[in-house]
DNA sequence: TGGGTTTTGACAGTTTTTTGACATTGATTT
DNA sequence: AAATCAATGTCAAAAAACTGTCAAAACCCA
């Protein structure tokens, strides 16, 4: 069982590692950013948040995970606060379990497990532009009842490009976010986009990449006189 | 939104009632026979469950609700009893949330909607895929009357495939729940991989494992013109 | 010990990704 | 207008990564 704990407190957490650890494999973040990225980058069975929490908010935090994350986790809710309005506002960012400070671990512990039984939400996301439309789950760019299968990096800098549409999106962007801080000392990204780019076409779409020259990539939907 | 609620007490009853009738459908059950039955024979969203229920016990109720259901809805228990020892039984007895009284009807709302977002259990005795069943209580998979039985690594495989199908679950996704952090250094999930094909297609089942080069694998029903 | 289960390691075939060489474009300078 | 330069497009070929295949070794348990 894989249990992500977003806590500042460290009491708390070596609480938590204390009562859980030999059985559950548990992952801490000390703060609301690095919380989100470890929560989006993994997969677990139940995430422990609290709601106070430095960098970014708990219940901004609950919200952002639950619209970005492919497979859902549920997440259990921990904070002192316990009015009613509280728990709403959490449960309303998508909070599947609400436990009130002061609690007993042991009560943490089961209703993990009660969390863990449930299958968890897929997010169906898929992405669209113009008459495209694309499924990041599988990697596949359709156009009515035509299809295309793209691989990983193409995958990758469609959904960028259609997320950001109408906007540009800049080259160092993308590559950043495929490579990393070492990205590939040649052009790989020039040749993506130009694979992409005959994809596209030969799906007939009105959408195509244009190039904002020095700014980057933008997807845009070709005006009916070109 | 369907709820059954299954509450001995009159007046608790009335109260659920007016508070939540306008927006849910309510379905009411006196005691616990008669909820096991509303139960098992209608497709409720929610199920609120008082623990003390003539004719029938609730935990009791709980599980065998949990072991016959096609698909379970989630169940919400509303009782008087807060100790850790009673919160343990009744979510062993397969409870997915715990509400001690008295409570605020507000609560019992959010606690509601937030069980009914997650996805229902299938009750999973045996699995199936096309003409393929898998009964992963034994190890065997079956096709008509043939059958083969499967070790241990392969039927857990053939599981996570089955329940993830007709999506794709990625080797990472199944390495992680045969060998936890410590996968073995080298390819032994495609062996396995290798061997559960051999072993479907020695059955001329219609199904297949598929792989979806660098995101995982998929049990797909083959399509009659392959 | 023996037999089934699981992992290892090697190899081949395939797909994906990167590289590098060259052409083209558009802006800027001379 | 011509020359120049950086950014980008084009493409084929090399490199790397991934997967299938299978026999043999290691492991485990009765």
């Amino acid at each position: 069982m894989r249990v992500l704990v977003i806590e500042d407190n460290l009491d708390i957490q070596a609480n938590i590692a204390d009562f859980l650890e030999p059985d559950y494999v548990l992952d801490f973040a000390y703060n609301g950013d690095h919380g989100l990225e470890l929560a989006l980058a993994n997969d677990y069975d139940v995430i422990v948040l609290d709601l106070m929490l430095p960098r970014r908010d708990g219940i901004d935090l609950c919200k952002a995970y639950k619209s970005q994350a492919n497979l859902q986790a549920p997440i259990l809710m921990l904070t002192a606060r316990d009015t009613l309005e509280d728990k709403e506002v959490g449960f309303a960012a998508g909070a599947d379990d609400y436990l009130t400070k002061p609690f007993a671990l042991r009560e943490l512990r089961i209703r993990i497990d009660a969390l863990a039984k449930r299958p968890k939400i897929k997010n169906a996301s898929s992405l669209n532009c113009g008459d495209l439309t694309f499924d990041p789950a599988d990697n596949v760019v359709n156009l009515g009842s035509s299809s295309k299968p793209l691989n990983n990096k193409e995958g990758v800098i469609l959904r960028l490009l259609m997320e950001a549409a109408p906007n540009a999106i800049s080259g160092e962007t993308i590559s950043y976010r495929i490579w990393g801080e070492e990205p590939p000392n040649s052009g790989a990204l020039r040749t993506h986009i130009y694979n992409l780019r005959k994809i596209l076409s030969s799906l007939k779409t009105r959408c195509e990449i244009e190039t904002d020259r020095s700014r980057g990539y933008r997807l845009k939907e070709r005006s009916s006189d070109e």
